[in-house]
RNA sequence: GGAGAGAUGGCAGAGUGGUCGAAUGCGCCGGAUUCGAAAUCCGGUUUGGUGCUUGCACCAACGGGGGUUCGAAUCCCCCUCUCUCCGCCA
């Protein structure tokens, strides 16, 4: 959520940042709605003050034994008006408010411009992709050729974008699961938390899913949501928070699965595991100062990284443009791994800086300090990443590190959770 | 699933129709005292919003929503959540 100062005091401008997004800003239904909220809102107060102002008198002379009713009958002609005005203002600040949480975040001044995901920058790359002698195989031949990877069983159980995995193939999965949460909590500084997996509208509404893209979520008959993201539950523990000055930041990571509807992408990704309705991450989560988000932000970035890097796994960085964001990100990092069965490099994390976005929505504070002295409370900044999604660094390193036998090595990094095994072969 | 109790400030806890945004205690902040500290004493200490003369005024909020009333933390209705006991259960 935008701050309502910031659209009352210079609107044109927040709508000029805005169309770099491809978003339009109906200004003048803005325009029009402050307006009569600023009318309306001084005029209920006048009658609320009016009328508070007498009942505190009838009370005072009926506790002297005074008639009450002169001011009685000026109370009673204020309701009709009293009534209305509430009413209208209601009305106007319901509006009001639903449309600013339909408005998305103002992308930060260092994003490029772009209307979508072909102006996005590359910033740096890492590793070079393996030469194959033979053409590069899927991960979804390898892992069937290998009977560890199964489809038309997961259809039959569930439906489609579900997966099976069997034996090693499944151990390798949590593997790289208990790696990435080992490695952000032992190395980079992040407390582990386990945390629900289903959640309430408002946690969502705090984290920007809701009220605008309901349709990607799966909703339960009670009303709860399955969270298509760790990000949702772990962000939502600061909401209604003011935090200590002295406990930021915050730095948390949760390992979860995840699910999405994916309604909108029938037709892309339909085969292998790439794009699932089911699938696990590793997000890490920061909760800032905001003079500090954008050094969080590169720092988290550097977490996901690294992960990749111990991997062994080339990948890119890119910077999305302001076309290509998310609905609550001010500026996203894009890791991109190479797939050698695809031959390109694929999304396996995102890492964003929302500001206060999030924080907003939830009111999510700290307590400032000005001398030693308490301060007010202000809005905290929150920074998340995948570190990284599990199901693609599985995918990744089944294409990177396939052989030409049919055998998939075992990175060293994973080894050690692979029961010492240094390889998974066709038995 | 059955029966009962409850939800008030950072915490504990009072308040059953009127000067109550809320007693009291604890905690926290500042000051006094002290060589320093403890103890003690004094003062302060919720959040969101609006207006403008930017320092003041006003509005709203006692789990959430609605109602009664000139006036609701207090009365009525609905919802949510928590706790206790029983049943079931990983």
């Amino acid at each position: 959520m935008l701050d309502i100062q910031l659209l009352r005091k210079d609107l044109a401008a927040v709508a000029l940042r805005l169309a770099s997004r491809g978003v339009t800003l109906d200004t003048t239904r803005i325009e029009q709605l402050e307006a009569s909220r600023r009318e309306i809102q001084v005029r209920t107060q006048d009658f609320q003050a009016r009328r508070n102002q007498l009942s505190k008198q009838i009370g005072q002379a009926r506790g002297k034994g005074l008639d009450t009713e002169v001011l009685m009958t000026e109370v009673t002609g204020l309701g009709d008006g009293l009534k209305a005005a509430e009413e209208r203002l209601a009305g106007i600040q319901e509006e009001l408010s639903a449309l600013l949480m339909t408005i998305p975040n103002l992308p930060h001044e260092s994003v490029p411009a772009g209307k979508g995901e072909q102006d996005n920058q590359e910033v740096r790359r890492h590793g070079v992709p393996r030469s194959f002698p033979l053409p590069a195989l899927d991960h979804v031949e390898i892992g069937e050729n290998l009977d560890l990877l199964d489809f038309p069983t997961a259809v039959k159980i569930s439906t489609s974008r579900f997966v099976l995995m069997r034996g090693p193939l499944a151990r390798l999965h949590r593997a790289l699961t208990q790696f990435m949460l080992d490695t952000h909590s032992q190395e980079h500084g992040y407390e582990e938390v386990y945390v629900p997996y289903l959640v309430n509208a408002d946690s969502m509404r705090g984290t920007g899913q809701l009220p605008k893209f309901e349709e990607d979520l799966f909703r339960l008959s009670n009303g709860m949501y399955l969270i298509p993201t760790a990000e949702v539950p772990v962000t939502n523990i600061v909401r209604d928070e003011i935090i200590p000055a002295d406990n930021l930041p915050i730095r948390l990571v949760a390992h979860t699965p995840c699910f999405r509807s994916e309604a909108g992408s029938y037709g892309r990704d339909t085969r292998g595991m790439i794009r699932q309705h089911q699938f696990d991450k590793v997000e890490m989560v920061q909760f800032v100062r905001p003079e500090d988000s954008y050094d969080a932000l590169e720092e988290l970035t550097g977490h996901a990284e690294d992960i990749l890097q111990r991997l062994d796994l080339p990948y890119r960085v890119v910077t999305l443009c302001s076309g290509d964001l998310g609905f609550s990100a001010a500026k996203t990092y894009d890791l991109e791994v190479w797939l050698p069965g695809q031959s390109t490099y694929r999304e396996i994390s995102s890492c964003s800086n929302f500001e206060a976005f999030q924080a907003r929505r939830m009111q999510a504070r700290y307590r400032t300090e000005k001398e030693g002295k308490p301060g007010r409370p202000e809005l905290i900044h929150t920074v998340n990443g995948s570190g990284l999604a599990v199901g693609r660094s599985l995918v990744a390193v089944l294409e990177n590190y396939q052989n030409a036998d049919g055998s998939v090595t075992i990175p060293e990094v994973l080894r050690s959770y692979m029961n010492g095994a240094s390889i998974i072969a066709r038995e």
